[in-house]
DNA sequence: TTAGTAACATACAGGCTGTATGTATGCAAC
DNA sequence: GTTGCATACATACAGCCTGTATGTTACTAA
């Protein structure tokens, strides 16, 4: 009985997961727009049917491709090494962050299809649900502790945030890691109370 | 002679406005992917054989109209007052480049379905030739003159410029001008050598 | 075993894009 | 001025794609 149940379940998981990576390879490739959903299912062997049976359109589909990016590169950064000083610990999340967003095609997905297929405000859910506490936690503790200057916190996590990810592309097209991380470095720095 | 030849070029740039104008009006309101050129140029009165004569296609007309809103703003911006300190004339040049970029749909079109439709190297392409030339600059101007710090120039101006960017999204979506502000001039002084 | 439901596959309708072709209008030279 | 060409458009068409409706098979629970 659980192993009767279990192998509708195991066949749906299949399917949905042979869906993603599809979706994620082409979206990777060719952009939202650029990917047909006759190709996608073509690439898993399926039919257009199961692709609409498990989600509710192509829409629906790449949300969960993205979700599903944002949440490994939250993990990846989650497993950061934990560092007591304040300022430290922003430094060292810099690096994990930039090196996490290295992921081949993970730029694109979060930072340029995702925004503008989805909208910035469901992009926003989308990295609440996961992990973008990390920087605005950061930035308050060293705010609290007095290590960086005081500023509106909100704002401040986001155009942080959108200089971290402006890096992250800007490395994701050839740019020097060392030279993207020496401005970070140097920002944080000024910051200093 | 020069007036019957004119009478074309005014027919073309009349034409070229209209589909300029429409298409500017619907790619702001429903985005790229979700205006069709047969409401486009159902808004100018034309016919889509007009737009395909005037463009090669769809995105060629949304690159046009991407180009004269970085033109636009980048007007917006030389116009600005010359400041003879090289911090303050980044100071008050990141205040003019966000009331700049707070005209309605200029970040959309900007900074959202510009990047994902036309890619990131192309609109670099559009920004060099228009007035990215300004952040760039001022910052040269600030590091030759000892003003902030010396950092690599090309990531420092991208990163800055992406942090400049979210700002204005964030004002357009309703945050504090002053906030962003505050912490703009909170990151240049840090800046300072 | 049987009824019901989930997981697909197939078939279809409508819309959109880009191109090919047709028409009219300006323009230049004779 | 009319003849011929080029430019500016309009119309017609082919192909693809999306989403839905309908059909079929595989489970599962009673």
């Amino acid at each position: 009985m659980q192993q009767e149940r279990r192998r509708q379940q195991d066949r749906t998981d299949g399917t949905r997961a042979a869906l993603l990576e599809a979706g994620r390879m082409l979206f990777v490739e060719k952009g939202f727009a650029g990917t047909s959903t006759p190709e996608l299912v073509a690439a898993t062997g399926l039919t257009r049917g199961a692709l609409y049976h498990h989600y509710a359109d192509k829409r629906a589909l790449f949300a969960a491709v993205v979700e599903r990016e944002a949440q490994a590169a939250a993990e990846a950064i989650e497993t950061m090494p934990s560092v007591n000083a304040p300022l430290d610990a922003l430094r060292v999340g810099s690096r994990v962050y930039l090196e996490a967003m290295s992921v081949p095609g993970r730029t694109r997905l979060l930072l340029l299809d995702g925004p503008a297929v989805l909208g910035l405000s469901e992009m926003d859910e989308i990295h609440a649900r996961h992990g973008n506490r990390t920087l605005r936690q950061g930035l308050e503790a060293a705010m609290e502790s007095g290590a960086i200057r005081r500023l509106p916190l909100a704002v401040t996590t986001e155009m942080l945030g959108a200089l971290f990810d402006r890096a992250a592309l800007s490395v994701a097209q050839g740019a020097s890691l060392e030279d993207a991380l020496a401005v970070v470095s140097a920002v944080l720095d000024g910051l200093r109370a």
